[in-house]
DNA sequence: CTTGTAGTTGAAGCCAGCTTTATGTCAGGG
DNA sequence: CCCTGACATAAAGCTGGCTTCAACTACAAG
């Protein structure tokens, strides 16, 4: 019954490598769960580091701490998730990096092909207009992923 | 000596497919000239549109602003660019995706080779630590270029 | 009990890259 | 001359993901 396997927040922050403001900004949206104590200070379950480590690994594979939330949620409620827990939640990050890795790829390769001639035309270039559609209405196919993308659809929304 | 192949920020707008405020932004910055009329209009250069598909195209691949602006600056003062000029400027960027094909490329390795384990250690994994510098010290090696990259100096220098 | 370190909160700030808004001016057709 | 639509500006707002600040409280060591 020792209640000293209970983490503070700096300790937490300490080992998870997060500022303390992140992990109280991240128990203010959910994705942490603390107790308090009788003084109203977080303690931290020790399996909370793990979830940090996901949640760390998710953000470097490219997810919005909203996307982290979603994936969060759908744990087990009630028990410590195990090892296929995570490694489930995890899986279909593969597939997100390979359509990283393709849409940079198509852009390098259409870059090889641009960079001789220096046409950068709007209309043709595979580069400034990768989906080869002249913005002829809506936004047009997606060439780079959400996240990679910095001519998409929130700017196209624009008008 | 017709002025009609001035053209109006609308104009520019509509065939550049940017929104008329990132052009008025954009020539903020420094960006973009544009002369004044009598009453304080601005007028842009056809080749304007040509800089804009450079804009675009550098931003797809990933290039901040502050970037762009470097660039364009190094572009030769007092005459049009020519299709060498443009060629020179984005023949660096086939090396900056090839650093962020590999990068993503190594993520995915290591994610493929974690799939199965679901550790995600903070010490260990190469998702959730991918530089293997349990944050010794210091924001550690980057793993993913900038811009790719959500655990960058940025996070880290907050400490 | 005192002191120092670590914790608490809400609100505000920061970054990029624009967009939106408010208010006012210009230009051209009728 | 008037109306309309395009243009002008400055300032504020927005998104995401936090950090920083100010003012205050808790807890453990001595």
């Amino acid at each position: 019954m020792r209640t000293t396997d209970l983490l503070t927040v700096g300790e937490i922050a300490r080992r998870s490598g997060f500022a303390e403001s992140a992990i109280r900004y991240y128990e203010g949206l959910g994705l942490l769960a603390a107790d308090r104590t009788a003084g109203n200070q977080r303690r931290f379950e020790r399996s909370t580091l793990r979830r940090l480590a996901f949640i760390r690994a998710a953000r470097n594979v490219g997810l919005s701490l909203t996307e982290v939330a979603a994936a969060l949620s759908s744990l087990p409620a009630g028990r410590t998730p195990t090892r296929a827990d995570w490694s489930r939640l995890s899986r279909g990050w593969r597939h997100r990096l390979d359509e990283q890795i393709e849409a940079l790829t198509a852009l390098r390769d259409g870059l090889d092909s641009c960079i001789g001639c220096g046409c950068l035309s709007l209309q043709r270039c595979a580069i400034s207009n990768p989906a080869d559609t002249a913005r002829a209405g809506g936004p047009g196919a997606a060439y780079l992923p959400p996240g990679l993308r910095r001519d998409d659809s929130r700017l196209a929304s624009a008008r």
